[in-house]
RNA sequence: GGCCAAGUAGUUCAGUCGGUUAGAACGCCGGCCUGUCACGCCGGAGGUCGAGGGUUCAAGUCCCUUCUUGGUCGCCA
């Protein structure tokens, strides 16, 4: 039994000073200035601590062991002959009378440097991720993440909310993410799936009379990973309320989220309720994105009629949309660099003019407008020395590649966007259908649990033709921030003969929703409560608080991009035995 | 699965037009140093240039194939 300690390695301060402690940590640095003389640093989770060798008792063990070691140090603080006020327990130091070894570091290389791991090669990191999380910088975003779960946990509590586990092992669901699964030992042939989200079941929790349930829940989608999507799974706040509507859903993130991002994210500024409503549709002309980015001040404006018969060729066909960049002083060079990268992202090229001082058209494009001059002048207020991004295209490409120019240009040009701060957005009013790209024929557009726009009375009314179906809408929503996708949610579909109707669009019927979604759908037979709910990402909003650009950096252990966990070598290779037991026979050459 | 980038010492990187013995910093090992705190100074060890093939008198460098990693598109109700 190793001796306990009596203080933190960041708790000592000059009122110590004269007293017998302990402390213990792993040893980070030595700095010998001498012949048995030396700095011993000791690092534990709360800081670090100076421990002065200065004999040769001392020095021998100190010399004797690898640095990572984990020691406990006894011995009497001290007030330092030379003080380091950078550090809390910069004023003194521990004159040790015993130094034990209580974890020897075999290695005395590693592989990268701690409090530097954050340079080093992110395989390297996340195979010897025990050692990378030592790193303070790197802690530092775990701990964030909890002080946030937990806000959030009390938050929702406050709210009158209740936190209820859903399974994992559940039954594979026929729409959305590829499942992952599980074969099932006692039913050959059979598999569980782990849930792409706890959707079903909190339903089912509100048909159950849950008035308002959430849960910190882990969620399983076997999808390719992103910069901002970690493969496999990732854990959402995932909230539902009965008897409720947008309106109640909205209300309460925008009482629960802006105060946690306050006070806990890079920036102090959040912005307050009401979040501004953009319809999903306007999102797309104005921003050229579903998730905009509302600190850059920029937006496109359609300007189709004005140039597609300007005599330059791309704009012939389809949409041309602009972007006035005021206060412009990026040189032909800088603009066609940014512009090769929107073409990267994009997959389509854009292209540009400007106005000098004088306000005179110049430069890209510039003789193909020259004649539209006052229209254009007109249509988007132009000023002298301002920059016009265009994009063309059929409709869907052009607003994308509008997006793409906003948020690039938006955040190199000085001036137009005011980065310190966190804005949120919802975007409203999806729509419940689309013309599917393969079938081309009538398709739901996101999930088809929700409640169209109207009820009954609009389904009915499309089925009649008195409205075209693409026009109608879903109680569907996002919380966008800082053009980051936090969540989806929606006004629920509570309504049997609703549910059949919306399945009847797409040429789906009963039967159907009835074997898609037998529990959901035989529940909401017994009466259910008109339900709404949402479920924002917990590691995205992590991310965005810790102001990281990766994902990995918010998770303890995350997977690399391929899906793979190396430190504990996942997915492996299991034995005949256990294979056997589930009933699972590999025939033929496994296909890489 | 498509496209782009990277892979050189334990680590992070440099390596020009293809040309002598592949360099630096940090780390490691040894020596010196009693107030350091990214300690300093001196010395040393350490390389399958991701792998395979090709072009060439000569390849880290050019070409082809392949592997790994990251980014991005597809995908993510």
């Amino acid at each position: 039994m190793f001796q306990s300690r009596t203080h933190t390695c960041n708790e000592l301060r000059m009122e110590h000073v004269g007293q017998k402690v302990t402390i213990v940590g792993w040893m980070e640095n030595v700095r010998e200035v001498g012949n048995n003389f030396a700095f011993v640093v000791v690092r534990d989770f709360y800081g670090t601590t100076q421990v002065v060798v200065e004999n040769e008792t001392m020095m021998s063990i100190v010399k004797g062991i690898n640095k990572e070691s984990t020691i406990s140090v006894e011995g009497v603080v001290r007030e330092r002959a030379s003080k380091n006020p950078k550090l809390p327990t910069g004023d003194i130091e521990i004159v040790p009378e015993k130094i034990e070894v209580l974890g020897r570091c075999r290695y005395n290389e590693l592989p990268f440097e701690i409090n530097r791991s954050r340079e080093a090669d992110e395989a390297q990191r996340l195979k010897y991720r025990y050692l990378d999380l030592r790193n303070p910088a790197v802690k530092k975003n775990i701990i964030l993440r909890c002080n946030v779960v937990s806000a959030l946990r009390q938050a929702m509590t406050e709210h009158g909310f209740l936190e209820i586990t859903t399974p994992i092992l559940t039954a594979s669901s026929p729409e959305g993410a590829r499942d992952y699964l599980v074969p099932a030992r006692k039913h050959p042939g059979k598999f569980y799936a782990l849930p792409q989200a706890p959707q079903q079941f909190k339903q089912l929790l509100m048909t159950s009379g849950f008035d308002r349930y959430f849960q910190i829940a882990p969620c399983f989608r076997d999808e390719d990973a992103r910069g901002d999507r970690s493969p496999g799974e990732f854990y959402q706040l995932d909230m539902e309320m009965a008897f409720a509507s947008q309106e109640d859903v909205f209300a309460v993130l925008e009482d629960v989220l802006p105060p946690i991002f306050a006070k806990y994210g890079t920036y102090d500024i959040a912005s307050t309720a009401p979040f501004r409503r953009i319809k999903y549709l306007d999102a797309l002309e104005t921003y050229g994105s579903d998730k905009p980015d509302l600190r850059i001040d920029l937006t496109a404006k359609d300007v189709t009629a004005l140039l597609s018969d300007c005599g330059f060729e791309p704009f012939a066909d389809g949409e041309v949309k602009a972007i006035p960049v005021s206060n412009c002083s990026l040189t032909r060079k800088q603009i066609e660099k940014l512009l090769a990268d929107c073409e990267v992202t994009a997959g389509v090229k854009s292209y540009w003019f400007k106005t000098d001082e004088t306000g005179a058209i110049a430069g890209g494009v510039a003789k193909f407008v020259q004649e539209k001059k006052e229209e254009l002048t007109e249509a988007l207020s132009l000023a002298p020395n301002t920059l016009v991004i265009l994009c063309s295209g059929k409709k869907t490409l052009a607003q994308k590649a509008a997006g793409v120019a906003i948020k690039t240009f938006g955040a190199a040009v000085p001036g137009h966007m005011d980065k310190e701060r966190y804005e949120f957005c919802w975007i409203v009013d999806f729509p419940m259908y689309e013309i599917g790209e393969e079938s081309g024929e009538l398709e739901f557009c996101h999930n088809p649990f929700s409640m169209p726009s109207g009820g009954l009375e609009v389904l009915l009314k499309a089925e009649r033709g008195e409205i075209d179906p693409l026009s109608i809408t879903a109680d569907q929503y996002d919380l966008v921030c800082n053009g980051v996708e936090l969540s989806s949610g929606a006004v629920r579909n509570h309504d049997p003969e609703i549910m059949v109707k919306a399945f009847e669009m797409v040429r789906l019927g009963e039967e159907d929703v009835k074997k898609k979604f037998p529990a959901m759908y035989n529940a909401f037979c017994y009466g259910a409560p008109p339900h709404a709910g949402i479920a924002p990402g917990v590691d995205r909003m992590v991310m965005l608080l810790a102001g990281e650009d990766s994902i990995r950096e918010v998770i303890p252990f995350p997977m690399n991009k391929s899906a793979q966990d190396i430190m504990m070598g996942a997915p492996s290779e299991v034995t005949q035995k256990q294979l056997d037991e589930l009933h699972i026979a590999v025939v033929g050459e496994v296909e890489e």
